[in-house]
RNA sequence: GCGGGUAUGGUGGAAUUGGUAGACACGCUAGACUUAGGAUCUAGUGCCGCGAGGCGUGGGGGUUCGACUCCCUCUACCCGCACCA
C-alpha cells in the first residue's frame, strides 16, 4: 500500500484513545520517569510552528524512556487563570471562563494532530475549583507558617504566637520585616488588630503597605519579573512605584536554598546564572550612623566596610522614612522640590537615563563613626529604598556612582584603596591595600573588611550582613481572573484564613469583569459576596503564578479530593526528571515553584526539595520572513525616462516650466512639441488634475497626465504609453485613465537595479515555495495584490527576498502547525522539527526543508513497500545488514540520551539509505528499525508494526539494543596524515599492531613522495583512528 | 556597564569531545524518465586553480606530532540583568 499519511494516522490515533494506550498507572513495578512540558497560557491565536517544538522532544523522549522500561508520566494541562487569559478576553469582550475554554479547545486539537503521548486524563486546569481548592490550601499554609532562620525551615505561626506570649520576639530569628523588638508584656497588651499586623511580618503569605509596581493600563500589580524596562511584560504598559496595602510571598527567606539547590540541579549555566543573577547574594557589613541633633541613627549596607574612612557623605532614597525627619528647615523646600520630581518620574524614565546625577542635601549630618568627622546626608533616587536599608554610605573614591555623585555636587573624595598592585580590578573583586584609613591602612583589602567588621561590631553599632536583591514576590492582582484568596476580616480588620473544609472559596460568577484604575478589585463590586457571613472576603485575586507554582504536583494524583495529591502518589513520582520548555520562565515561574516546593518540603508534604531535576530549555523558532518589491514612482520614471530616450525623443525630465511665480516643475517634457508628461501616483495626479490642467495650458504646454499604475499596467506593452504621447503631440487632450486603479509592478528580486526604485513589502511565507512566488495566491491573496504586473526573470519565475524575524502575524511569516500536518503528516513534521537543529539553539524555520524528511519517509515506507506491496522478507539478515542497523541503534541511543533529536534523524536518513542500496528488505532488521523510530515518528511506526505481523501496541514493544560484535570491521581505513595533513588513506586489518603499521607506512606509494629528501622524525599511531608522520 | 551564549559551504546544521572538517538535508548544476508536475531516479556540488597543487571552521597569536575542539586576544551578533551600595 501506498504511504498515506492522514488515513494512517487518524487510524492510529483512534487505536491509542480507544484502547488508553497512554493512560499512565501509579501502581507500577516499573522504575518512574516524570517528563514535563512546561505549563501553556491557552492563548487566543493558537500554536505556531515554534511552539510544539519542546512537546515533540519531550514526546520523543517519554516514548523512548517507556520502551526503555520505564513507567512515563507525560502530562499536560492548561495555566488558564492570570492576565494574558484575561486581558484577551477584555479585548473581545468575552467572558475569560468561555474565551479560556475556547483557546483550550482550540489548543487541544491543535496538539492531537500532532500525535503526543499526553495522558489526558491527567489534565489539569488551574481555573477549575477541584484544581484551585489546593491553590488556596496551599496559600493558606504559607499564611499559617513563617520561615526560621535557626532551623532554617518553614514553622507554624502559631508556635510563634505562644512563644511571644512568654517572652517577646526577642530571640526569634526569622525572615521578618519585623523591625521592633517588645516583650511578652507588649504582646499580650496589644489589640487583636495589633497582634495581626505584628504576625504579618512574619508570615510566609502576608498583607502589607509596601510600593508596588501598578499598572494603571492593566489595572493591577505586578511582580519584579513581569515587569521588563520599567514596562509591563505583558503588553507593554507603564509601570509606576506606588505603596499599595497587597499581599506578598515572602520568597526572600528561601533566597539562600534557593541559591545553594542551583547545585543539585542539572540546568544549563545560563539559566543558573540568571537564577543566581535574579537572587543576587552580596555579602558585606550593616552599620549605623549616629545623625547630628538626633536620636535615630542611618543604617546602610555595605560590601565594602573597608572603605569606611573614604565615606565622605551619606545618601538616603527619596522614599526613607528619615527624610522628613531631618531635613533643615533651610533645605525643606528645595528637599520638596527634589522629591516631587524623583515621585513623578515614571520606572522608564528613571532607567532611561541612569547616567543622569540628580540629589538634594538635607541639611542634615552624620557622624562617620570611624573618622568621627561629621559628613553631609543627601537624598539621590540611585539609592534604591528597597535594597539593603534604602541608605548608602558613599565612598566616592571607590564606587563610581558615588563618585559621579560626589563630582556633581562638589563633595569631598578621599582615595582609600591602592590598586596599583591589581591593575583593572573592580570594587567587587575586593583587591588592593588600604591608604588614608586610620587603624586599618596598610592592610589587603579582605584583612581590613575584618577589622574593620570585628570594629563595628566591637562597638555596637554595625556587623556582617548579607542581603539579597531577590524581593519578596507581590501575590495581590486587582483583577478578576485569578484564584480568590480565601481570607477574610472581621470588624476589627483581623485577618482569617477559611477553615480547609469551607475551600474552595468559588470565584462568584461576575457580568463586569474589566479592571479599576483605582487600584480596587473587580469582585469588590460584588457587595454581597464580599460581606460574607464569615466575615469581609479578600478581593484580590492571586497572580497567575499561583496555580502554575506545583500544577506539576497535580498531575501525580489529579483526581484526589483529600489531598493536592496523596502521599503514595508523591513517593511513587517524587520530582520530575525532565522538564522542557522555554527560557522566557528562566526567573518567574522556576523560581516561584521551587521556592513552593521548598516550603511544601520544609512541611513533610513533598519527598524533595527540588521539583526540576534536569531542564532543557529550547530555542525560539524565528520565522523566515518573504519579501516582494513593488515598484514604486521612481521606477516609472526612470523606465518612461529610458524608453523616451531609446525612441529618441525629445524629453527632457524635471524641467521648470512656466515664468517667475507660475514657475513648476514637469516630470518630462518636451519644449519641440509642446508637451509635459505628469507621471505620479494615481491618487496624486487625481488630486491635482483640475490644477495641473490650467498651469500646464497656461505654460503652453498640452498636459499629458500617466499615473504609475498606468505604466504598469502596460509595462509589457510599451507602445501603448507611446501611442499616447503620439496622441497627445498632435493636439489630442487625453484624460487621466482612470481604470488602471490598485495595479502594482513587482520586480523580482534578481532583476532589482535600483533598490531605491521599489518598496520591499511582506507577503505571506506560505504562497512562496523555494523563494519564488505563487502569483496566482498572491493575487488572491490580497485585494490590492489583484491586478498584479510582474518584472519576472529570464527562467519565467518571481524570485522572492528573504529575512530571519520573529514569527508573528504582521510579518506574514506565521506558519500553522496544522497545515504542516495537514500537508505532509504529523510523524513527517515532529521529525522536521527535530531535524532543523538542537533543541536548544534558537533558528529560522523554512518550510522549504520539510521536503528532504518527506522525502526520507517515502524511502523508509518503501523498504517495507514495493510499489505499494508488501515486499518484507523472512531471509537471515547478512552481516552487512546487521552492521547497518546495530550502528543505527548505537547512535540513536546515545543521541536521545544526549538530547540530540537532529542527529537521530540525520542517523535515519543514513540508516535508511544504506539498506536501500543493498536492498535489504528483511523483518528481522526492519522490524528493530520501526521500534527504534516509534518515539519520532509513532503513527507511522505502529502501522508498520502491525503490518510486521505484530499485535498490540508498538509503544510496548521493547527497544532494541546495540550488539558491539555486529560492528566490528575486519580491516579499518587509517587516514595517513603527513605534519597532521591528511595525504591518503590505507587500509590495515582491524589488529594491526601499532609496530606493524609504524613498520608499513612510509611504504605506501602515495606517501613516499612526501618523504623525499626529508626526515621521517616520528610516527604516531592512534590504533583504530590515524597515522601521523611527522618529517623534516 | 555586568553576566551568559554563539560564530563552520549559498542555507539548516554534523564532527565519536584533541585524531579523515563539511555527516544528514535544503538549494543549485547536469543527465534520465515522464500525460512538464512543486513527481521520481542518477551523478556532481567548501573556495581558488586548466592542472599538479594551494587555501579553508569570525580575525590575530599560542600550546601540540595533530586544534572547529584547549589557552590568550580582538571583532560581530543574540539573550538576560542593569543606579543592587
Amino acid at each position: 500500500m501506498d504511504y498515506k499519511p492522514r488515513e494512517i494516522e487518524r487510524k492510529w490515533r483512534r487505536y491509542w484513545e480507544d484502547n488508553e494506550v497512554y493512560k499512565v498507572s501509579n501502581d507500577s513495578d516499573k522504575p518512574k520517569y516524570y517528563v514535563l512540558d512546561m505549563f501553556p497560557y491557552p492563548s487566543g491565536s493558537g500554536l505556531h510552528v515554534g511552539h510544539p517544538l519542546g512537546y515533540i522532544a519531550s514526546d520523543i523522549f517519554s516514548r523512548y524512556k517507556r520502551l526503555k522500561g520505564f513507567n512515563v508520566l507525560h502530562p499536560m494541562g492548561y495555566d488558564a487563570f492570570g492576565l494574558p487569559a484575561e486581558q484577551y478576553a477584555v479585548t473581545i469582550g468575552v467572558h475569560p471562563a468561555v474565551s479560556t475554554n475556547d483557546n483550550i479547545e482550540r489548543y487541544r486539537q491543535q496538539l492531537d494532530n500532532i500525535g503526543f503521548s499526553f495522558d489526558w486524563s491527567r489534565e489539569v486546569r488551574t481555573s477549575d475549583p477541584e484544581y484551585y481548592k489546593w491553590t488556596q490550601w496551599i496559600f493558606l499554609r504559607l499564611f499559617e507558617h513563617y520561615y526560621c532562620n535557626d532551623a532554617k525551615k518553614a514553622r507554624p505561626v502559631s508556635e510563634l504566637e505562644e512563644i511571644f506570649s512568654k517572652e517577646g520576639n526577642a530571640r526569634i530569628n526569622a525572615a521578618t520585616s519585623q523591625e521592633d523588638t517588645f516583650t511578652a508584656e507588649d504582646w499580650n497588651s496589644y489589640s487583636n488588630a495589633k497582634k495581626d499586623e505584628v504576625l504579618m511580618n512574619y508570615r510566609l503569605a502576608y498583607r502589607k503597605v509596601q510600593y508596588v509596581n501598578w499598572c494603571e493600563a492593566l489595572g493591577t500589580v505586578l511582580a519584579n519579573d513581569e515587569v521588563k524596562d520599567g514596562l509591563s511584560e505583558r503588553g507593554g504598559h507603564p509601570v509606576e512605584r506606588r505603596p499599595m496595602l497587597q499581599w506578598s510571598l515572602r520568597t526572600t527567606a528561601y533566597a539562600e536554598r534557593l541559591l545553594t539547590g542551583l547545585d543539585q540541579v542539572d540546568w544549563s549555566d545560563a539559566l543558573k546564572t540568571q537564577q543566581k543573577n535574579w537572587i543576587g547574594k552580596s555579602v558585606g557589613a550593616q552599620a549605623f550612623f549616629e545623625i547630628v541633633g538626633f536620636d535615630e541613627t542611618v543604617e546602610i549596607f555595605t560590601t565594602r566596610p573597608d572603605t569606611i574612612f573614604g565615606a565622605t557623605y551619606m545618601v538616603l532614597a527619596p522614599e526613607h522614612d528619615l527624610v522628613a525627619k531631618i531635613t533643615t528647615e533651610a533645605q525643606r523646600k528645595k528637599v520638596e522640590d527634589y522629591l516631587a520630581y524623583a515621585g513623578a518620574r515614571s520606572e522608564v524614565e528613571r532607567m532611561s537615563d541612569v547616567k543622569k546625577v540628580t540629589g538634594e542635601f538635607t541639611g542634615a549630618y552624620a557622624i562617620n563613626p570611624l573618622t568621627e568627622e561629621h559628613i553631609p546626608i543627601w537624598i539621590g533616587d540611585y539609592v534604591l529604598k528597597d535594597y539593603g536599608s534604602g541608605a548608602i554610605m558613599a565612598v566616592p573614591s571607590d564606587d563610581d556612582r558615588d563618585k559621579a555623585f560626589a563630582e556633581h555636587f562638589g563633595l569631598p573624595i578621599i582615595d582609600v584603596v591602592d590598586k596599583s598592585d591589581y591593575p583593572g580590578a573592580t570594587l567587587s573583586d575586593k583587591l588592593g591595600k588600604m591608604i588614608n584609613s586610620g587603624f586599618v591602612t596598610g592592610m589587603e583589602v579582605p584583612d581590613a573588611i575584618k577589622a574593620v567588621i570585628d570594629e563595628l561590631e566591637k562597638r555596637g553599632i554595625g556587623q556582617k550582613q548579607i542581603n539579597y536583591k531577590l524581593r519578596d514576590a507581590n501575590f495581590s492582582r486587582q483583577r478578576y481572573w485569578g484564584e480568590p484568596f480565601p481570607i477574610t476580616f472581621d470588624e476589627e480588620g483581623v485577618s482569617h484564613a477559611v477553615p480547609d473544609d469551607k475551600l474552595p472559596v468559588i470565584l462568584p460568577e461576575l457580568d463586569d469583569f474589566k479592571p479599576t484604575s483605582d487600584g480596587k478589585a473587580p469582585l469588590g463590586k460584588l457587595t454581597e459576596w464580599m460581606n460574607s457571613p464569615e466575615g469581609i472576603r479578600e478581593i484580590d485575586t492571586m497572580p497567575g503564578f499561583a496555580g502554575s507554582s506545583w500544577y506539576f504536583l497535580r498531575y501525580m494524583d489529579p483526581d484526589n479530593e483529600d489531598a493536592f495529591a496523596s502521599k503514595e502518589a508523591l513517593a511513587y513520582w517524587q520530582d520530575v526528571d525532565l522538564y522542557i520548555g522555554g527560557a522566557e520562565h528562566a526567573v518567574g515561574h522556576l523560581l516561584y515553584s521551587r521556592t513552593w516546593h521548598k516550603f511544601l518540603y520544609d512541611l513533610g508534604y513533598v519527598p524533595t526539595e527540588e521539583p526540576f531535576k534536569k531542564l532543557v530549555n529550547q530555542g525560539m523558532i524565528g520565522g523566515r520572513s518573504s519579501f516582494v518589491y513593488r515598484a514604486n514612482e521612481k521606477f516609472a520614471e526612470e523606465w518612461l525616462y529610458k524608453y523616451l530616450r531609446s525612441h529618441s525623443q525629445t524629453f527632457e525630465r524635471n524641467v521648470i516650466l512656466g515664468e517667475g511665480e507660475n514657475a513648476f516643475e514637469a516630470d518630462f517634457a518636451c519644449s519641440h512639441n509642446k508637451i509635459a508628461i505628469e507621471l505620479k501616483a494615481m491618487h496624486r495626479l487625481e488630486r491635482y488634475d483640475h490644477e495641473h490642467q490650467a498651469q500646464f495650458e497656461k505654460a503652453g504646454y498640452n498636459f499629458l497626465p500617466i499615473s504609475t499604475e498606468e505604466v504598469f499596467a502596460h509595462y509589457h506593452e510599451p507602445d501603448y504609453i507611446l501611442d499616447k504621447i503620439r496622441r497627445a503631440i498632435d493636439g489630442e487632450r487625453i484624460d487621466l485613465n482612470r481604470n488602471v486603479r490598485d495595479t502594482a509592478l513587482f520586480v523580482s528580486k534578481d532583476m532589482i537595479e535600483d533598490r531605491s526604485s521599489v518598496t520591499k513589502l511582506h507577503v505571506d511565507v506560505n504562497i512562496v515555495r523555494n523563494d519564488i512566488l505563487d502569483r496566482y495566491a498572491f493575487e488572491k491573496s490580497r485585494t490590492d495584490f489583484a491586478r498584479a504586473v510582474y518584472v519576472l526573470n529570464e527562467e519565467g519565475e518571481y524570485y522572492c527576498g528573504h529575512a530571519f524575524e520573529k514569527m508573528s502575524k504582521r510579518y506574514y511569516n506565521v506558519v500553522n502547525p496544522d497545515d504542516m500536518v495537514e500537508q505532509y503528516g504529523a510523524d513527517c513534521f515532529r521529525m522536521y522539527e527535530m531535524f532543523l537543529g538542537p533543541i536548544e539553539q534558537g533558528k529560522p524555520w523554512d518550510t522549504n526543508g520539510i521536503s528532504g524528511v518527506q522525502g526520507f519517509i517515502k524511502k523508509y515506507w518503501s523498504l517495507f513497500y514495493q510499489d505499494g506491496a508488501w515486499a518484507v522478507t523472512d531471509e537471515e539478515p547478512t552481516k552487512d545488514e546487521l552492521k547497518v542497523l546495530h550502528n543505527a541503534i548505537k547512535s540513536v541511543n546515545r543521541d536521545i540520551e544526549r538530547f540530540s533529536f537532529n542527529t537521530c534523524v540525520s542517523e535515519f536518513m543514513k540508516c535508511t539509505n544504506e539498506l536501500r542500496k543493498m536492498k535489504s528488505r528483511k523483518a528481522a532488521i526492519l522490524k528493530e528499525l520501526v521500534v527504534l523510530m516509534a518515539p519520532f515518528a509513532p503513527h507511522m511506526s505502529e502501522e508498520l508494526w502491525h503490518a510486521l505481523g505484530e499485535t498490540g501496541t508498538v509503544n510496548e514493544a521493547s527497544y532494541p539494543v546495540h550488539n558491539e560484535d555486529y560492528l566490528k570491521e575486519d580491516s579499518v581505513t587509517y587516514p595517513i596524515s603527513i605534519n597532521g595533513k591528511k595525504r591518503a588513506t590505507y587500509d590495515f586489518p582491524a589488529d594491526a599492531s601499532k609496530a606493524d603499521i609504524e613498520a608499513a607506512v612510509t611504504g605506501i606509494d602515495a606517501i613516499q613522495k612526501y618523504l623525499d629528501g626529508k626526515t621521517v622524525r616520528k610516527i604516531i599511531v592512534v590504533p583504530g583512528r590515524m597515522v601521523n608522520v611527522v618529517v623534516g
